[in-house]
DNA sequence: CGAACAAGATTGAACATTAAACCATTCGCC
DNA sequence: GGCGAATGGTTTAATGTTCAATCTTGTTCG
């Protein structure tokens, strides 16, 4: 049998991926430093920013620990942090008895107003005023492309179903 | 005066950052889980694959926290976590004597070259095949251009020289 | 019904990262 | 030559994140 080895990326790849990871890397950074003059990191400003235009200003955790791409853990540390800031507060769900809604405080809705202006300004000094229009949508749709290609695993991990006769 | 007020981003610029910030995300939590499988993390593979292209397979400290988008600290740490596993060793550096390089040692090569394989098919698999050829280049040459953009920042601080006379 | 399993969320300990202070060396310059 | 500032790196403590275990409520299905 002829199995061919790993698709190695072509120069031009190559080059293609390590400006990702760089400037992915390097615009992150950028916008954390911007926002730590405010007193927040990105991925809590994500979670208040998400807050803030879900309807009633509420979202229960596991829909946002999904949206913001989180673990669920990690939100429910972060969470309890805001928290203590007094931007959000949890609430037990309605139907649900097992869920818990997090809901932004008028403090974090402020918040998230008194920082929006200047993050957006961020955004655009660090990404978007540094590509044409059109290349800022190229990246947008090839982004949405990455992220609607979420394949849902497959239930059974390995597939070595064979192999569950040796130890039954 | 008429000071603008900020530059909101218009529907549509909103809906690429939103999706590039969810997909670059999603992105980095599937590579990262693929590479897990290999007992490392992504930031761990860049350090030691940048060490592996490097001349005589080693690099300053410095440099590498430059080329990694890592803090000095942070790479101290992992650099203190990889040399524990045996994949790099610390050099005081021949000229400088402030210097370290780090060094790649042949088991963290072969470690390289056994993750390589995986690690570029996972690449292919979560970015590159899931947009044509000229998606991607076009990405490369935007994130090219965020990463070339790193403005020096200026060494004054905040520009209130007017200021330093107050407290000569 | 009720036993097993799935889903939502939290906990606590281990681990990683950041922030600030620190030490050593080198550079700039009078 | 030598003083002050800058550079390179590490350290420590505080802060955040992950991982596995746990608890509670919901769902499935015999």
């Amino acid at each position: 049998m002829t199995s061919s080895g790993p698709r190695w990326l072509s120069r031009s790849e190559q080059s293609a991926w390590r400006a990702y990871l760089r400037g992915s890397r390097m615009l992150e950074e950028a916008l954390d430093r911007d926002l730590q003059e405010h007193g927040l990191q990105l991925t809590e400003y994500e979670i208040i920013s998400m807050l803030s235009e879900a309807p009633r200003h509420r979202l229960r955790m596991s829909e946002l620990a999904e949206l913001v791409v989180q673990s669920r853990s990690r939100l429910t540390h972060t969470a309890t942090r805001l928290e203590k800031r007094g931007w959000v507060v949890r609430e037990p769900c309605e139907n649900d008895r097992r869920g818990v809604e997090l809901v932004l405080t008028p403090e974090g809705r402020g918040r998230v107003v008194d920082v929006s202006a200047a993050h957006v300004e961020s955004v655009r000094r660090h990404l978007v005023d540094l590509l044409s229009p059109e290349q800022f949508q190229a990246v947008g749709v090839a982004m949405a492309q990455v992220r609607d290609a979420k394949e849902d695993v497959d239930p059974y991990e390995d597939d070595d179903h064979a192999g569950m006769a040796t130890w039954a």
